[in-house]
RNA sequence: GUGCGUGUAGCUCAGUGGGAGAGCACCACCUUGACACGGUGGGGGUCGUAGGUUCAAUCCCUACCACGCACACCA
């Protein structure tokens, strides 16, 4: 006789604290992460999208980075040259205002510092605070390749910029000119189209009435934006409104200046909306500026970068100077004053807001660089078109695809000074020289323009320039080095679609111009969190949940499992249940303690995966392997088809409901107990590294505790379900006894017997010995053996029953007869439906006759058993 | 306006052309060789509405309603 004997080393509550710092500096140390190219293996590479370095880890990144680790860690274990490159991102708008503000609060203008001044202060915060995120990454349990960190301005990085822009521009694909571009007059810079929000606000409608210059008629024309009347060079009427037909090439006078516009025709005008007449400014409005190119109309500006009214151009009267609200309100006071106000109405419209300031976009016509899109785009539809690019969930390539048939030109030109400067000189002469160094540059000069005197261009670019280059800057392009030979393309692109065309599409137009291939053969999109009810987690809702603060309560790995579970394969969006992530704190304490209970087996643990004879193997035995093996093959599929959230709910089942609740239980029982040790410490050790991907610490933790080979559970292999003996009658058998036992239970519980109070139980003759011992075991009964019943295991199980109160029985017996006979009606009714039996599938018959006849069976057994209480009574 | 997604138990969500599921919450009982961050049992849903296809619809189709998202030059 043995008695418990729980080792003392172990905690009864797991703490993830005490474990997952020490592992995660154990592995970085030991170098599991790190990877070197190995052609001879296949490649598993993930580029990870580099997060802001002003970034703050969210619950965002639960969602997109940890498939990534997951992905890396499963395919290290597949025995893939797994690598997962990591990096940070210099986030030029962002980190620009952050240190504007940092500036502010030293009393400190941006321009007072000037612009070497302002940069060496970009780097040194950088450098300082810029690591925060990636410390948060590492706590998180992310295994990427920290030894091959990149930062998009390093110089290797940098370098591939100025080449992709020379390339590019002598291509012809990069160019300058003068067009209307989105300007954030509080970030200081223009933005690009995909950086622009549009957002429904309230505003007003203004009719105003531009008078003919004798007075003879006027068009009233509705505008929300009245500041820019000053701007306008003509009023326009589509050429089929009868209205206006007359006024057309006549002209009229635009009230604020009392200057002469033309009436003009064209289809652009909605002759619904509003009056039927625009007012057309084509400086400061984008229908406006192409209206202007068909009609080749003067295009004066009347707003200058600080977005107020200037009349460098054009005569705009008394308003020269003035913020542009405050024009906006006083022109709309002379307006009325002048009787030119016609009409004044609420209007709820969508406003341009820059995405990163939240401020209204300010549409200006300026001299900026863009990238013609049209031949980058084109290569890229045809490699979604033609299957070399797909995304996951599917319905995400027609995003891409309707973004990419509709491009426009992409303004590159940011007027900021944290990023990569244009590799671009002007001559005194106004000369354009692009060369990817001031050297060559100056080369270029005196040998075409014979002078020396260059000024560089001060602007930068558009920080998702040098990010479209990321799957091969980060691995030495151009340089041919081994990395880009044997990790380009990577295998897989995680993130979340509201950067599909931000980052994705140019990745893909600038590897596949640059490289020869796409990318990334895969994109899968995962979902964006939200808080329960739906809402965007917002630091000014206050409905934000740090992970740092999840992970300091319930442990990096339940952080872990917590968001994966929540991850619905077609899903856009999680709303995040903080309780899942507790759920999953109460997971790894019962892995925990089913550890320290196998630990403390009497008899020891054998040597690794070593298995009893199989003709040794028990029931249970069977039964858990079958379902170990079955969990194996699930596992594999699910990870390769991106389903996060079934394999942790797999897993999950598996480990608790399977393992926990039936076999672990079922060692307890005396037959079972010659080979518990080997079995559950194989079943163990496999479903740790089934676990490990999702839940990487608590796995290493209890690997390295049970018997194992190798140094880390990290580069374990990836359990092969054919090690796994699998024996289905063996399963179906032990499912039958789980019903069984259920079944019991309920009766036990119906007869409101203690769980203790022993229940004496009738088991035929021919239910084996082990299972009837088992049955006993989970149902605390006593055995009784009756009569052999049946000719198959599970009608002997079937028949088996407590010994209770005959009128609890009468009840029970009532209620089940009830619901067979419910049961065996619509079975009889279908199957008396000759429609059905013609016409549906045979084996649907087959399956439902069979069923009818089960239920059949099953009543006639209750009846009689109801009968023969009858008798008794 | 166009397109997409979602409506299933009180909550968050799985799922299937042929007997409605999980977790949490709730109720009852229980310190049973590890675990109360636990065990056992239980109650609870006309599967958004209305049609259609089908032998059979929660699932497929159509319309509508509600919510969310993306795109869009209606000033």
């Amino acid at each position: 006789m043995t008695t418990p004997n729980v080792s003392n080393d172990l905690a009864k509550t797991y703490d993830p604290a005490a474990v997952e710092g020490r592992l995660y500096a154990h592995w970085e140390a030991s170098g599991f992460f790190h990877e070197e190219p190995d052609p001879a293996r296949p490649p598993f590479i993930i580029a990870m999208p580099p997060p802001n370095v002003t970034g703050r880890a969210h619950l965002g990144h639960g969602s997109t980075y940890t498939p990534m680790d997951v992905l890396t860690r499963y395919h290290r274990m597949l025995g893939d040259n797994a690598d997962w490159l990591p990096g940070l991102d210099h986030a030029a708008i962002a980190t620009e205002a952050v240190l504007v503000r940092e500036l502010a609060k030293e009393g400190i203008a941006r321009d007072a510092l000037g612009r070497q001044g302002f940069i060496d202060r970009a780097w040194e915060w950088s450098r300082t605070y810029g690591g925060t995120i990636n410390e948060q990454f590492r706590t998180l349990g992310f295994g990427p390749d920290w030894q091959r960190e990149r930062f998009t301005m390093d110089e290797g990085l940098s370098a591939a910029v100025r080449k992709v822009f020379v390339e590019l521009y002598r291509e012809g694909l990069i160019y300058r000119g003068k067009r209307l571009i989105n300007w954030d007059p509080k970030g200081k810079t223009t933005v690009s189209d995909a950086e622009v929000d549009h957002v429904e606000r309230d505003a007003h409608l203004w009719h105003v009435r531009y008078p003919a210059k004798d007075g003879s008629f006027s068009i009233t024309v509705a505008t929300t934006r009245p500041e820019t009347m000053l701007g306008d060079t003509a009023i326009a009427v589509h050429p089929d409104d009868e209205r206006y037909a007359t006024l057309i090439g006549k002209h009229v006078c635009m009230p604020l200046t009392m200057r002469e516009i033309p009436v003009i025709a064209d289809s652009a005008v909605e002759s619904g909306f509003g009056t039927g007449a625009v007012k057309v400014t084509p400086a400061h409005d984008p229908t406006d500026y192409e209206i202007g190119q068909r009609h080749d109309l003067p295009m004066p500006s009347i707003m200058d970068f600080d977005a107020r009214i200037s009349g460098a151009e054009i005569d705009v009267g008394a308003y020269g100077g003035l913020e542009r609200y405050e024009a906006r309100a006083r022109i709309i006071s002379d307006l009325r004053a002048s009787g030119h106000l016609v009409k004044e109405e609420p209007y709820r419209h969508a406003v341009a807001i820059s995405e990163r300031s939240g401020e209204v976009i300010e549409p200006l016509l300026s001299l900026q660089w863009f990238v013609k899109m049209k031949p980058l785009a084109e290569p890229a539809l045809q490699a979604y078109r033609d299957g070399r690019l797909r995304f996951v969930p599917e319905r995400y390539g027609r995003t891409y695809e309707t973004w990419l048939e509709n491009i426009r030109d992409w303004n590159i030109s940011r007027q900021l000074w944290w990023g990569h400067q244009l590799p671009v000189w002007y001559t005194p002469a106004g000369d354009v020289i692009v060369a990817e160094t001031e050297e060559e540059a100056r080369e270029t000069a005196k040998r075409r323009f014979d002078t020396l005197e260059l000024t560089r261009d001060p602007d930068t670019l558009d920080t998702w320039f040098s990010s479209g280059l990321w799957p091969f800057s980060i691995l030495g392009w151009p340089e041919k080095t081994p990395e880009l030979a044997c990790w380009y393309p990577s295998q897989v692109l995680i993130t979340g679609w509201e950067i599909i065309f931000l980052w994705v599409a140019r990745m893909v137009m600038l590897g596949l111009h640059f490289v020869g291939q796409v990318p990334f053969p895969t994109v899968f999109i995962s979902p964006l969190v939200f808080d329960a009810q739906g809402r965007k987690m917002s630091k000014s809702l206050g409905n934000a949940i740090d992970p740092m603060d999840l992970v300091g309560r319930f442990g990096a790995d339940a952080f872990r499992m917590g968001i994966l579970r929540q991850m619905r394969l077609e899903g856009q969006e999680i709303r995040f249940q903080e309780s899942r992530c507790e759920e999953a704190r109460n997971f790894n304490n019962k892995i925990w303690n089913a550890t320290r209970y196998l630990l403390a087996l009497p008899e020891g643990l054998p040597r690794a995966m070593t298995l009893p004879k199989p003709s040794e193997l028990t029931l249970a035995d069977r039964w858990i392997l079958t379902r170990l093996h079955d969990t194996i093959e699930e596992m594999s599929r699910l990870f390769d088809a991106f389903d996060f959230g079934n394999a942790a709910e797999t897993i999950w089942r598996f480990v608790w409901y399977e393992f926990c609740d039936w076999y672990l239980e079922a060692t307890k029982a005396e037959p079972n107990r010659a080979t518990r040790a080997a079995v559950m410490s194989f079943v163990w050790n496999n479903a740790m590294r089934l676990l490990h991907p999702i839940a990487p610490f608590i796995t290493e933790e209890v690997w390295l505790a049970l018997p194992h080979d190798g140094a880390t559970i990290m580069t374990a292999t990836w359990p092969d379900p054919f090690e796994v003996p699998v024996e289905r009658a063996a399963a179906d058998a032990f499912a039958a006894l789980q019903r069984t036992v259920e079944r019991v239970r309920n009766l036990r519980s119906e007869m409101g017997l203690a769980p203790k109070q022993p229940l004496t139980l009738l088991v035929p003759g021919n239910v084996p010995n082990d299972l009837a011992a088992l049955l006993a075991l989970f149902t605390v009964g006593t055995l009784e053996r009756t009569a052999e019943t049946g000719a198959s295991l599970e009608e002997a199980l079937g028949a088996v029953e407590g010994r209770a109160p005959l009128e609890l029985l009468v009840e029970r017996y009532r209620k089940e007869a009830i619901r067979l006979r419910a049961e065996v009606e619509r079975g009889e009714r279908k199957l008396g439906n000759e429609q059905f039996i013609a016409k549906a599938a045979p084996d649907v018959v087959t399956k439902e006759r069979e069923k009818l006849d089960g239920y059949r069976i099953e009543l006639q057994k209750v009846e009689a058993a109801l009968a023969a209480t009858g008798e008794r009574v």
